[in-house]
DNA sequence: CATCGGCATTTGATCGTTCAAGAAGGCGAG
DNA sequence: CTCGCCTTCTTGAACGATCAAATGCCGATG
């Protein structure tokens, strides 16, 4: 087994002090151009690594940043956070961070695993994802002067962060346009229910605005629910039995646009199958849109999770670009819609 | 902002040496009772917590493990890495570690970042999923005395590692089972192509081995390609061309499952249509499955994580285990089959 | 010619923990 | 009484890096 090599040994090497390899290191512009070359060639010949425990102990910084899995509850939406989290940590990689999973249970609780996290580990910032109204972690972070960056726009909270977020807004309003344009007047809307999910209100507010703006009146063409595809199946029906049906649905997600797609009765049996009946769009453009053929609104995940670490390296690097980032969700066309 | 509570801010209020602080946590029967009792109080009244950089230079251990977050390549099965992450990040946490996270494009590379990730965070140990053959990896961890574990078996590998894997052939064998029980003798399988495939082989040979003990020649109804919805579709098309078409089908994935049941033009509705004319089972147990009634088997990811850590811990807390772990999993029966 | 300032590099101290060795006290045996 | 042993606790050193301050060198300046 290998010697461990230490910045010590890159000194010996490259016949120069432990301090001026550690300059090369962190401040290469105040090393002589010909020492800096020696003391590379020796770190590349000794394949050396900066140790990060002893380097944290120092400085206080971890190059960690941390993120919480959350346990799949829809099941269909699960696939969100994957692909968010995967764009995480390659972009986090490129600029020197690595990413640290932490599990919770609710607010109050991930408090405690932040409190943890940052006693033991020293971690550098945190993402949090899903804000909500009167976020507790945030005011805690906050406090603390803990740097970190939502995915998710801040819900009525005073002292602004630096956050990331899909126009959730726009994504329903592309997908109730392209509505309009393929000749449907009466669109309905199946989403969350509004004081307790504030992307719900974002997404309603798309389509209901698109229609208003159409000089189409929404009417009582909308129902709210939780998540999930029963749920949908039976507004959709709700909603079909009213006096003048929708002949197209905006959802807040695929799973509610699947119970609707079951509810008009469209067998979706993938691509090349006739059009349902009801024109039906999701929301997430999750593997089961994709693999149902469901028009839905695809988000930007790995644009998203490669803005969060920006903003974040931004702080921690001190060169603080604290304007928030919107990005726009694309309409992805398939067989509903 | 609180000043920083060290090991001797504690010393000093229990009015005790580092030293006995430090084995009041690591050591705890060698300290008298009530000595023990007193430090305690004030590292409860200090909300002291050990900084695992200054340990870990020390010790050399970390209490970090890393795991590979791949890109969810098929989108279907994406979901199967998101609930095994949630499982070994919850065990993981209750056994006093935690998980870090990396991507990697081919197994050379990832052994660059094996040799990166020990380099500068000293890293406990790894998880490693999807063995196959002559993986190098396990070769090159091996070699470096480096704890790891397996999810899968390892596959012709002289020297045996920890590892857990679920019974594949058993899964299959189930569904086969479930299809002779009701009432079906010409039994089809869609599965994934064998000499590269390790896990596609005891899949097959699970459906394979059923048949036989039963008394029925499997004969030509088994197709084998890479995995995906079309590929699934146009290999079922191929065996219900046969002179006497199979009236079921076990696939070696959901997604080829989902293409096998539009070729069967079963139009996949959810909970409550009328079965399919040819029964379809998946494996994986997907949410794409759950949404749309098809019967699947289901591994038990949550088990399989809570494992790996297991036999982790084992090996890194000196009480090594070395008796590998077979998971069954179990069938989930839907409209499908 | 002495002094100064700037540059490149080195030296000693330090971060918070654990290891290794040592010291204090009590107790029983010779 | 002395010795050795055990239990319990303390002291100094070390892990590998960075920070702050000091050093040597050089040419420019008064």
């Amino acid at each position: 087994m290998a010697q461990k090599v230490t910045i010590a040994t890159v000194a010996r090497r490259a016949q120069v002090s432990r301090q001026t390899v550690s300059n090369v290191l962190n401040a290469p512009h105040i090393v002589r151009e010909e020492t800096r070359r020696r003391v590379q060639e020796a770190i590349d010949a000794l394949g050396y690594r900066a140790n990060q425990a002893a380097r944290q102990m120092r400085t206080g910084r971890s190059r960690l940043i941390a993120v919480r899995i959350e346990p799949t509850r829809d099941g269909i939406n699960g696939s969100v956070l994957d692909r968010f989290l995967h764009g995480l940590t390659e972009t986090a990689e490129s600029a020197g961070y690595r990413v640290m999973l932490y599990t919770a249970t609710d607010a109050h609780q991930e408090i405690d695993v932040f409190d943890d996290l940052l006693g033991a580990y020293d971690l550098d910032a945190f993402v949090l994802t899903g804000t909500e109204h009167g976020d507790p972690r945030t005011a805690w972070l906050a406090g603390r002067g803990v740097p970190f960056v939502t995915f998710g726009r801040p819900w009525g909270v005073p002292d602004p962060h630096p956050w990331v977020d899909v126009d959730n807004a726009d994504g329903t309003a592309q997908a109730t346009r392209h509505l309009l344009a393929t000749g449907h007047r009466r669109i309905g809307y199946i989403g969350w229910p509004l004081p307790s999910s504030a992307v719900g209100g974002e997404r309603r507010s798309g389509w209901y605005d698109t229609l208003r703006a159409a000089g189409i009146d929404p009417g009582g063409l909308h129902r709210e629910t939780v998540d999930g595809i029963a749920e949908g199946e039976w507004m959709m029906r709700e909603l079909l039995a009213e006096p003048t049906p929708p002949t197209a649905v905006v959802c807040a997600s695929d799973s509610l646009a699947l119970g609707a797609l079951q509810a008009v009765g469209a067998a979706p049996g993938g691509p090349g199958r006739p059009a349902a009946p009801v024109a039906v769009v999701g929301f997430d453009d999750t593997p089961v849109a994709a693999a149902l053929g469901l028009t839905s609104v695809s988000q930007p995940l790995g644009t998203a999770a490669a803005r969060c670490v920006d903003l974040l390296t931004g702080v921690l690097d001190d060169h603080p670009t604290d304007s928030p980032v919107l990005l726009q969700p694309s309409l992805v066309l398939r067989r509903t819609a």
